[in-house]
DNA sequence: AGGCCGGGTTGATGCGCATCAAGTCTTGCC
DNA sequence: GGCAAGACTTGATGCGCATCAACCCGGCCT
């Protein structure tokens, strides 16, 4: 089996919570909820650094906001690209299904980020792009996005910047799949998230994995079960603490000494 | 040693022979042999699409050519990132060096490529990209790019479509370095040159390996004696025939068959 | 001519991690 | 409530590839 996501990702159902509790009951989110200038994310998303004149037109191209329930599909590998998406709560992973092959996850989603920037190339999507807990996704049809870039050079500027950083970071994926041990991936993925939460305004070292052992190990290029028994020891080496997918880092600096550590694979050194 | 790479790597010479054989002789080339509309890649290159007026406007922000003997550096990492570069002829590596690690390859870059485009984000080259072998390059300061972008959307729109492409192809390299094992990689890295010396009007089946054993290793995750085994043991299964660093394809479909062939490492099928 | 050095090949050995296999716990569903 | 399926853990085994080591070859320097 080159098979799907077992959970369902059939049509989209209107009834759904958000990650803060709040239930949306439903209906439409009001316009109000929805506007950039309200949103927590709003310092860390694609209209950073709009002047409120530019900020309102960006709002005005934004689709109804879309909710997603865990399991659901945001976009397909193969179909047509129309948009791209910002994640407003929740977390999504983006998978590569190839032929005869297990499927690949490429990326974790989480709020702020953009999706669907690998798109723009061939008018496709490259992976499908599945939530992995009740999702917000804010949509931007990329054809109006370009059009405002066009006036907004600031706008313009950002997704050149958004762009590119997604650039380096797949490259510094690269260099972790090609070099490092199992465990220096693991340490790496960790200090990321980490990162990740802390610039969100999150706490840095105790968080919530949306994603499976098995997402993980895909993602790293790892076993499962390597996923698994590399967090025990972990563990047990009191790195860190892990209850599940709940995990509190305990010992940031020893991580980073070991993700950092010269003696990875080929490392010559 | 983290070493640089041990060639050369000072100021820039300036009698040079570009891959065609013509030589550049002591002088800057003569504004007419640099214009795009004569290029012989105009048609693989940024300016892609554009009117003639607007490709008028595109040649003027192109500095002189830079010509680079092998070993040189094109830009070093952390350097501050002013412009992109599109290779002309030769070809360069990008490498990223990290504390205490082996050197790594992100990438090989060919004719008609766009070099650069991950320095963006941070207004910084996040590698050292240095010739394989004699290089020209067109050097695009991106202010002067991105004010042209502004009043000529088809130029906007391959700058996107460009990193949009290179985002896809990082990703199929994740894939590549995730999930495949030493065979794969090697039949795919092969493939994948071929078909780009293709896109070039070169012969897909028979074309010159600018870059060593060493630097394909590091950039498909291997160490090098991996990379000359197996390429050895394709030569042995009648798939190429390779002479040295000029490399020929003998069986395509069968690499083809390796390449996407399902039983990769953690495969499940 | 002689020596050095980087690039490449080939062989022997060992380790890291994939794979196979059980078994537990949680969660959703009839 | 009970069953089934998925998520996770833990153990045993084996293979792929890194590593170490020796060697050849051609180019460049003196």
């Amino acid at each position: 089996m080159a098979g799907r996501d077992p959970a369902g990702e059939e049509a989209v159902p209107v009834v759904v919570t958000d990650k803060s509790g709040k239930p949306a009951q439903g209906r439409r989110r009001p316009a109000d909820e929805t506007r950039c200038a309200r949103c927590a994310l709003h310092a860390r998303c694609l209209p950073l650094g709009l002047e409120l004149e530019a900020l309102a037109s960006f709002d005005a191209i934004i689709e109804h906001p879309r909710p997603l329930k865990r399991g659901q599909a945001l976009m397909r590998q193969d179909q047509r690209f129309e948009s791209l998406y910002v994640v407003r709560s929740g977390s999504l992973k983006q998978v590569v299904e190839q032929v005869g092959q297990r499927d690949q996850v490429t990326h974790f989603h989480l709020p702020g980020e953009v999706v669907g920037l690998d798109g723009i190339a061939e008018s496709r999507c490259y992976g499908s792009v599945v939530a992995l807990e009740s999702t917000f996704v804010c949509e931007l049809p990329f054809h109006r996005l370009d059009d405002l870039a066009e006036q907004v050079p600031a706008l313009r500027g950002e997704l050149y910047r958004c762009m590119s950083r997604e650039l380096r970071n797949d490259q510094r994926m690269m260099c972790l799949l090609s070099g490092r041990t199992a465990d220096q991936r693991l340490a790496s993925f960790m200090l990321g998230l980490s990162e990740r939460f802390r610039s969100r305004g999150c706490s840095p070292y105790c968080f919530h994995l949306s994603m499976s052992r098995s997402d993980i190990g895909s993602y790293l290029g790892l076993a499962l079960e390597t996923v698994s028994r590399v967090i025990a020891r972990f563990q047990e080496q009191g790195l860190v603490s892990v209850e599940g997918r709940e995990l509190c880092i305990e010992d940031h600096p020893a991580l980073v000494a070991l993700a950092e550590e010269g003696a990875g694979r080929h490392s010559g050194a």
